[in-house]
DNA sequence: GACTAAGCGAGACGGTACGTCGCGTCTTAAA
DNA sequence: TTTAAGACGCGACGTACCGTCTCGCTTAGTC
């Protein structure tokens, strides 16, 4: 018992410094963005050693997509709207407002590039974002096919490359503005090519 | 004329310097990546001073950018070819092939974090790169709705960043691979949306 | 006890870098000079990273400056000779020999620009050697007085500014030798001017 | 006679240049001394090429010290005062002066240390002003000594040396003042060694 | 009066060293 | 045993001047 309340005591004592950590990662990254942010800013501001940084994270890009994994974790389920229209834009403006109303944006601006530098960063943000969106995507559109509302041969993953791919230009591409609007001229873009009936562009 | 060969005598000195960064830097960008890429490395394999780098451009990103927009500028028009749908797809497909068969994938994702971090390099992309493209997008759309094969009130903006938008994501986020299937089949799913006589999915 | 061996070990970790920088200094100095001593050389040749021989000094010249002041603490108290004539020689000799015989000339000729370049530095010389002679002249001249060798009223702080001028005005300026007989000439020449008894030459 | 006017027009010709070197010289030395002195900073405030500097001095010191040398040149003779002291008060006080209340003073600081390692400077400096001194000195002792005012074997090197070494003492190292009365003290404590009817001090 | 070469301004260049930053590792003392 | 504290080797940064080197332009003085 007394191991247990040990491990209990120090899990906290560790977590003390996590906490702390996380929390100076995300002041600084507000202040600083992910270029400006050091591990040595981090561990200071944390009142932390930097070792002790070290032994939790690899490198400062670790700890920002750890920041920025606890913002994104609010991919929460699209409740049933009754049709696919309202329930796409509610899912991809829910994007567009985290990228462009919130820190999440400039972190992702500046880590993007990190993700092809750096294989378990790029894998950590694939396999907890990426993954997750076309998962409810799949979701969305299946639930649509047994409305009818879809072709049921739609390839899901474009679908999801057609939504989200628009977004993430202008973040990091275009410069355009991550707005209401554009969440909803994107779906209305796409819809046509997936609607029940529709042909595809082609046989046309 | 002595004005005019004194000219190309000095530039060609000029060129030299300038010759030898750029090919040191294609090297460097091959071998080690916009990550590993130093300007100190750059003015060792040109066999050039830094500050003689650093008389040029202002940062190892810009330098990098001066290699890509280089690659890129082959952005050519794309020939009448009867139809908007083979059109396009020519035009998304050499975007494909450069970025996923040349060394500019590498370049873009490395660099795509200083764009929105330096403001004269994201300004540079989007003049150089961004808004030619669009251009191009512009006039092909406009040939088809002589033609008569895209409603009159197409977004081009919109249709721009539907055509590319899945491309950067694929190269960027999701890992997923630059095909040539890929330009054919993002086409195929925004076609519909601005084919004369198609409505808006809202519409329905 | 343990905090003692602690502080101990603790020095010595630290000592060791300080060592290697002050011998490798030692060795550029005799090689290369005051002006050819580079932070950079210093720290490759003492097998050190030039931020830790920044962590201890601030330029070059203090760094020189140390070693300098490590071989001029040899300015011991002269021993009661019975008479302030051989007394004045040898302590003036002290300082012939260091000045003309090792490293320390070349060093002073080096470094004598930055006293009043650089504060910090003068100072430290001042305080450190300038005074230092000012006390022992001042000790053996009272010395002397009570002796009954020298008058009462006498200037010491001039006295040793005539002792130790043209030593160095022979080092710095015209190139005259620092041999043996110099030290014995000038107390020679300055002695007449304090000895009890004599007047000054204006009161002639 | 063409001749000789196109010499005389080319000569102006490139004493514009000299002079404008010299005079730019002159108001950095006093705006940031030796030490903050560059060929570069001349050449722009003069209006000139570095090219220019360089062809007439082969280095920023030899250039500090031109401008010194002119300033020094006005070691002239001093008149016969009718005793010995008033005159070498006068002389003395003469370098007291220059160095204490115009840029030489600073100049002479920041020169001295290239005195030693640049052999040409130190030459230079000591055949101009040196040796200059050291025939002055001559000149008044011999005098003196027809007046039988001083003794006739007397050491005009050293005398010399007893004269300005402290001077220079307080300006290089000790940090003393030079002001009128450094003159008359300095000459009071040396006349007794030499005085006519004067012993050594040994002697006694 | 046109021609030519010498001298010049301008400034690019290769180079050395500067002093700084932040990395990731390592050592120590205290808790 | 874990931590805070921080020194360390390291690599690169971007800067300052160095002294050398073209490059055309200006400008005498010659033909």
């Amino acid at each position: 018992m007394s191991a247990i309340s040990a491990k209990v005591r120090s899990d906290r004592r560790a977590n003390r410094s996590e906490v702390a950590i996380l929390e100076a990662t995300r002041e600084l990254l507000i202040e600083v963005g992910v270029r400006g942010l050091t591990v040595e800013g981090v561990a200071a501001r944390a009142g932390v050693a930097k070792t002790t940084v070290y032994r939790r994270w690899r490198s400062k890009e670790e700890l920002a997509l750890a920041v920025l994994l606890t913002m994104v974790k609010e991919i929460v389920a699209v409740p049933d709207l009754g049709n696919i229209r309202d329930e796409l834009i509610t899912f991809v403006n829910g994007a567009v407002r985290i990228l462009g109303k919130t820190l999440m944006g400039r972190v992702m601006q500046g880590l993007v590039s990190d993700f092809a530098a750096n294989e378990d960063l790029g894998k950590a943000f694939r396999e907890q974002i990426v993954s997750m969106r076309l998962a409810e995507v799949r979701r969305l559109i299946e639930r649509a096919i047994e409305r009818g509302e879809v072709r049921s041969d739609v390839d899901v993953v474009l679908v999801h490359e057609l939504l989200f791919g628009p977004i993430y230009y202008r973040l990091l591409l275009s410069g355009g503005k991550l707005d209401r609007r554009l969440a909803e001229r994107v779906v209305d873009a796409v819809l046509p090519g997936i609607r029940a009936g529709a042909r595809y562009s082609r046989a046309r």
